[in-house]
DNA sequence: CCAAAAGTGTTGGGACTACACCCATGA
DNA sequence: TCATGGGTGTAGTCCCAACACTTTTGG
């Protein structure tokens, strides 16, 4: 048989599942887009489109994510890759999807381009989506649950200084528990990964709480050593 | 913007890491086939081949599975997909790549269409490969250590009687360390998902061990209530 | 009877859970 | 002074790691 790359080939696009927790409404957050096209023309979808020729997969990501949402260096990991036929109702797309965390206090959102409108939904109270998005999103809070417990993936949802209360409001939102305060702090202490900085909270009417960072670099140093990361 | 798909188009190949283990070895294989086109004509190879268009991307991998080595009903589950420019020295081709997990002695390789040849090599001895195919190989060893520990696959690898020697043993393998026998089968018989049958080994010369199947059934009531696998 | 692997209990230490009160601050 | 969340210790239980010998079978 001879080299010749001779089927008909699809469609490849990627699509961005962002994440953001809302501490004031104790909930987590997706970004969507009004879609300005057909098909689904109106209705909100996730941030995404066609992988151009000269770009892999990741640089199609950041780029579809910047051009549609304005967001720029943040958490970015593959998730799925979905090839069902009938995906699109008019051709055969396969969708790269990836997953991505965001500190909603810190980022603006921009619409632009090709999406005529960018906005933050509950996740539980998502409008009706299009393409087969509503699965690529569980599929993602799958993730984002599963992976939570054993990789410090927490502390791309939260500024740089947080306070202990704020990781702990993080984790009980997500993974829709409670924990008891005191061990949950004993815990974290054990795992050795949280620096106390000489900040403390700003404009709160009480006592106003450390803030920690996360040490990256420590992290990696322990996770080589065989300590897991685990909560 | 219109409609229109109108961009040029990459070709999408899946390809799958089919692992097994030797327990005569007692190591690690890795399924290859000889590549009979260009390019990397005669080269070693992962299985695989261009996704279809009236496919899904799992159909597309059962079927190459099938055409290239004669593998049939195996466990199978999506590792990630590759799209860096340059992967493929002609053309921009993505690949999704797919993770098996077969037990050695219960299955027999046939050659066919268009692969030359297909054979089990060991992990750590494996060949010069086409592509990126040894980092896939890499990243799905990765998948295959680090979901070993939290999800019960490794019986994807054994018969569907097995000792628990031979599970020791095949976690012992996998995992690079080893176990003490007496906290192994405790911490077994707490997970309570392996049931005991009343046969035993055959054709061994000592004490024949007595033989268990793992019961998906209780598995799944156990995962739901909540309780965690992990070893 | 020898080789080879199967099978089996106990103990000490560390981790996890459950649980309640005082402290600091701003309004 | 009050409301709000910040911050802290102990005791009991359970889980886990460490450790060695006897049993069964085939050759």
């Amino acid at each position: 048989m001879s080299y010749t790359y001779k089927y008909a080939r699809p469609s490849v696009t990627v699509d961005c599942v962002v994440f953001a927790i809302d501490f004031e409404e104790e909930n987590i957050k997706v970004l969507l887009i009004k879609r300005g096209e057909e098909p689904f023309f109106g209705n909100w979808a996730l941030p995404g489109g066609f992988v151009h020729m000269e770009e892999s997969l990741e640089e199609a990501a950041i780029r579809e994510l910047k051009e549609e949402t304005g967001l720029d260096s943040i958490y970015l990991e593959q998730l799925f890759t979905y090839g069902e036929i009938g995906r699109d109702p008019r051709d055969r797309i396969i969708s790269v999807a990836y997953f991505a965390l965001v500190n909603l206090a810190g980022k603006v959102l921009n619409a632009s381009t090709d999406a005529a409108d960018a906005a933050w939904f509950a996740l539980d109270e998502l409008p009706a989506l299009a393409f087969d998005h509503d699965r690529i999103i569980n599929d993602a809070y799958d993730r984002l649950k599963g992976k939570l417990r054993y990789k410090p993936i927490g502390f791309e949802l939260l500024p740089p200084l947080f306070s202990l209360s704020d990781l702990q409001k993080l984790y009980e939102i997500i993974l829709g528990v409670s924990f008891d305060k005191r061990n949950f702090r004993k815990k974290l202490q054990k795992l050795d990964v949280l620096e106390e900085t000489d900040q403390i909270q700003k404009d709160v009417k009480h006592r106003a709480a450390k803030l920690y960072q996360f040490d990256h670099v420590r992290y990696l140093e322990r996770e080589n050593a065989g300590f897991y990361f685990e909560l």
